[in-house]
This record gives structure tokens, sequence and C-alpha cells, in this order.
DNA sequence: ATGAAAGCGCTAACAC
DNA sequence: GTGTTAGCGCTTTCAT
């Protein structure tokens, strides 16, 4: 007699159980659930209540079994293996991630893929349909991970600009880097300062370049400037040793456009060894609105990026090609901001 | 005669298929693929022949329907709205994690739960069998959700001690941070410092209380040695003031343990502003080994705790409770190291 | 609008 | 050792 009844082994109700509650089939409970508007509004209430009544929730498993939607998108972290991942960005990122989708049924599964082999397995869970999209946060530029799962026909949306325009276009959101590096270096322009170095990014991130061009816009077709350019590759070695080289040339600069926080912060130890007061006799700004520019000394006037919007617009990226699989989407550029501390 | 055969509208191989390919029944394929030994070394090569023939990948929403397992961790970072994430420890712990379950066919789910209502959502996802442990990395003291999800009989573990010995035992991970701070403060006093200060964390934080035992203990039984405590919250402000306070206490103060590489990038601030030079004057160690500690002005020195380990270490104590969901698990604990720089 | 029924791909119990 | 079979819980035609 326990027949269909009751609970099996799991305690968990099923539609089964819920349909018996509520006096109809299956069928229409199932309707009810997926909100399809062809049930009488008496079956809804019974059906509805049965599910209060039981504490229904649906099975995850048995649902994607049928549909082949897995309901999971995947966040793949791309960074080489020795690269150390630039922090307060990963964090605030995924919150703004996690916020967005907490709007929908989909979860977020996360996966860091360094090695080759880690990447192979990533394309296996899209290939197996074990995620319904991905989401890319690489860190170098030359990543061939997102033409990959596009060719293999899955949604996929990207932080920060793919470094080569490709064929393949995949939609991404990115702070406005160039304008943001415009806005920091008229700033210093405006404050009097003509003699204005830039210490850049590695060549071969997107990032690096478009705060480059942001500085050369800014000093476009200005008279009686001193341009100096050294380069840089993020990392606070990199920017100590950029300043020393550009001290060396031009004793007299006033002012420095950093395109990292750490550069910055490498900066700020070169000019305090030179005896250069900051930012009296040369004014820094860094990029990134890090902790570190929080903690420096003294405190770093930064460009900041709205980290966790940025995370936001990309799963809101994903989820209008989940809905549209064929949209052309536009990249989402977002706009960032000059936040003046001591340095400049 | 389309009737079992070839494919359906997705394109993936079915273990029927396999079965089929190789000649023999689905079962025999089953067993195959989940490496049962009861199989004869014929049937086992054709079925693998089959497998690698056909690319077949076993459907995980089919398997988790009838296992009742989902084969997925739950990684939730239970924050507190407001307070920032401390950040070099998260990327890496995750690193570390997803090294560990990549040996395993676990897959990673992350949640950020700040809020309740994203709380009762975990424990949602716990009730509902979404997911088959939780791992839970915690910012603040006072979490209820390890305790709430232990009695929903679900395998937790954690990283960083829970502050209050409680009843149900979860196991954890978490550095040694008494031994770090003692490291430090005896590597202040063989430096021949005598009037050494501690500046604490939180007091409702386990990490916060152990670091300050650390110190007690280092300095237990030592004669002509000045202690003076100030109280912190890890910010790099609280770390400022409490300087401030230290050095009113005590001008003469020579050393300074922080509890938190901010609290000491706030206490050189501190120093520099009252015109003491580090570590001429006044040593400082901090506690963590952040980006932070590499950007300051002088390098700080810092004791450093093994995150990438801490997460290997995280999964493992969930992967031994999935295996056992009995066992009862000792906490880890992880040595930390002195990382020496510029301040000390 | 609703019920009945056919699977989705897989594992595990059972029979041989 | 291997084949057969009964579901796991759900969505979705297809009738009605």
């Amino acid at each position: 007699m326990a027949g269909k009844g009751r609970s099996r082994a799991s305690g968990r109700p099923t539609l089964e159980q819920v349909a018996v509650e509520a006096n109809v089939s299956r069928g229409t409970a199932s309707r009810v659930v997926n909100g399809s508007l062809e049930v009488s509004p008496y079956a809804l209430k019974a059906v509805r209540d049965a599910i209060r009544k039981l504490g229904y929730v649906p099975n995850h498993a048995a649902r994607s079994l049928v549909t082949r939607r897995s309901d999971t998108v995947l966040l793949v972290v791309s960074e080489s293996e020795d690269r150390v991942f630039s922090e307060p960005f990963f964090a605030s990122i995924v919150r703004g991630l996690s916020q967005e989708l907490s709007n929908t049924p989909l979860q977020l599964n996360l996966v860091m893929a360094s090695t080759g082999r880690q990447h192979d397995r990533v394309e296996q869970l899209v290939r197996n349909g074990h995620v319904d999209g991905v989401m890319l946060i690489s860190l170098h530029g030359d990543d061939p991970l997102p033409q990959n799962l596009v060719a293999a026909g899955a949604p996929v949306a990207l932080i920060g600009r793919p470094p080569v325009p490709d064929a393949t276009t995949v939609p991404y959101v990115d702070a406005d880097n160039e304008a943001g590096a415009r806005a920091a270096t008229e700033y210093l322009y405006r404050q009097g300062r003509r003699r204005i170095a830039t210490i850049t990014g590695p060549r071969d991130m997107a990032a690096g370049l478009d705060r480059l061009s942001g500085y050369r816009a800014a000093l476009r077709g200005k008279r009686g400037v001193t341009r100096l350019v050294a380069q840089g590759d993020f990392g606070q070695a990199s920017g100590e040793a950029a300043m020393r080289e550009l001290l060396g040339k031009d004793p007299e600069l006033d002012a420095v456009f950093a395109a990292s926080d750490p550069m910055a912060a490498g900066a700020l130890r070169a000019l305090r060894a030179a005896g250069r007061r900051v930012p009296d006799d040369v004014a820094v700004i860094g990029f990134d609105d890090s902790d570190l520019a929080r903690n420096t000394n003294p405190l770093l006037t930064s460009v900041s990026q709205p980290t966790q919007l940025m995370g936001r617009k990309l799963a809101e990226l994903l989820i209008a090609q989940l809905r549209e699989p064929e949209a052309k989407l536009a990249p989402v550029i977002l706009p960032t901001e000059l936040v003046c501390r001591e340095s400049a």
C-alpha cells in the first residue's frame, strides 16, 4: 500500500506528491512550477498550496536530464601558472556576479584554469552540457580559450577587452581604461605639471595599451609639455625600475601616471630614494584604486574601476545570450573615476 | 528502424551507444565506467575502446538522479555586508581548493552569502541535495551558518578556527596564528628590542585572539621587557590610531607587532608622522604577508600563511567527510613563516 | 485546461 | 561475469 504515496529513501517531496496533494496530475503540477499560463486559477492555487505545504523544491538533476540545460554557468579564472592574481578585483567581481545571478535560477561554478589540461577540462564541461555558458576573466592577453569556447558553440562573456580584435567577436565588459588614463593625465596637466611621464603596462594586455593611449590623448596637441614613456609590467618592481629610468632621462620631471597601483607604489619608492618629495616635487597617480592605494605613503591618487558593477554586467551579458543565443552583444564599457588622495 | 541506435537531438553519445559499440550490455558498460572490478578483461577493453572511439562522457544529471549525489561542493564566502574582503587570501585559497578538487569528479560551486536571505539559500542548496558538502570561509566571528549546516546533516569544513569552541564541532583548517605571532615577537626581542608593543585584531575573531596570545607567550617570563597592547580591527585606520595611542603611552617604544598588514601599514604612517625612523627607532612587523607588505615603505616584515595549502587542506577535509561521513576530523593547523624585509 | 504516458541517461538489484 | 530491468523525478507531446 505504500505504493507511490510517501517519501522514498530521500526525504524530499516529489512533484508527484505535490500533484496528489493538490488533486491534479503531475503534468499540471509541472506546468504550475514552470509558470505556464495554461492553468486554471483553481488548479494554480491548489498546486501552490501543496507546494508550500510539502516544502517542495524541484529536483535539479531530473529537470536537467529532460531539458538538457544545466542551469549552471561557469566562471573561469584563466591565469598563467606564475602570475599572481590581482586581488581586489577578483572578490569584487565575483560579488557583483553573484548578486546578479541570485535573481536567476543559475548556479555559479568556478574553475581556475592555468594549465593546458585545465583548459581542456573547461572545454569538456561545455561540450558535455555541464554548463550552459562561460564567463572568463583572463589575466594574460593571448588566451585562446574564449575563441575555442565560442567555436564550441557556448555562450561566452569576458572581463577585459580581448587584445586582438578577432574574427569571432565575443562580448566583453571592461572599464574605460583610456578615459581613465586620460582623466588622470589631464588632472596632472591642470595642476600645472608640464613634464609628465607615464609608466606603461605590458604590451600584450589591452588594459596596458588603452591606458597608454589615454595618456597620449590627454597630452595631444598640448604645447610646452614634455612626454616620457617607460615600460613596466604592472608589477611593483618594474615600476620602481621604470621610475629610476625616467628620472635618469629627465631629472626635472614633475609628474608620473603609472598604469597600475603597484607600479605607482614602486615609483613612490624610487622617488623617495632619489630624494624627491611627493607630491611637491613630483605628482604620482596610479590605476585600479586598489587596497594598496589606501596604504601607501603618501596615499595614492588613483583611477578606480567599478569592479562590482563589472561583475554584474558580465553576468548580464551571459544571461542575455542564454536567453537569445543569436543576439549580437556590444561590449560594455564602464566609466572610471579619479580618486584624489595625497600623491597628486 | 532508427530505434535506439544513433543520437537524438543532443549529439552526445550515451552509455547505450557505447554498449552497442562494444557488444556488451549497458550494465557492463556502466560497470566499466564506474570502475567496478567485476568485469572481464575482454569486456573491459572493448568498452574502453568504444568510449574512446565515441568520445563518451557520462551524463551528470542522469547519474545524479539515480545516485542522489550531486558531485558538487559549495564554497560559501560568508562576509558581512560591509566588511571588505581580506584579499590575498581569497584567490589563493581558491587556487589551492581547485587544485585539490581537480583530482576528483567534484565540481566547485561558489556563493557569496552576506545577507540572511543568502544564508537561507545556502541551507536550501544543501537540503535539496544540490551540493554534497560545504566549505565555508567566514570573515566574522559569530557566524551561525556552519552550525546550521552541520545540524542539517551536511559535511562541512571551515577556513579559520571558529571563535567559540562549540558543542557541534566542525573541522577546520587554520594557520598557526599563535606560533606566527610568537615568532614575530621573539624576533623583535632577539634584535634587542625591549619595549615591544602589539596592535591587536578584533576581539571576536579567533585570528585576532590567537595572535595576541602568541605575542604574550613570546614575552612570558622575560625580564626587563615593557609590554604594550592597543586594540585595532585589522583595518589600516585602526592601526594608525593605535600606533598614536601607543606612542602617547610610551614614546620610547622600540618595536611593534601588528596583527595584520594593513594595521602595520597604518602604524608605519603614524610613526613617520611622529618622526620615528623604521626600523632604526622602531621595528614593525605585520601579519599575512599580503601584497601590501611588498609595497609599503619601508617594505614590511610580515608573518606569512600558506594560503594555497590551506585551500588544499580545506578540500581534503571535506572530501574525507564525503568518503566517510562519520569520521571525526581533527583541525588542521598549518605553520606560518616570518618573512623578513626592511621594517624589522 | 488537464490527464496519460513516453522517455531523458543512468545505476543498481537481481537473475542467470 | 553479464544481461535485464526497474526506476530516479521531471518535462512535454498527445489526446481529450
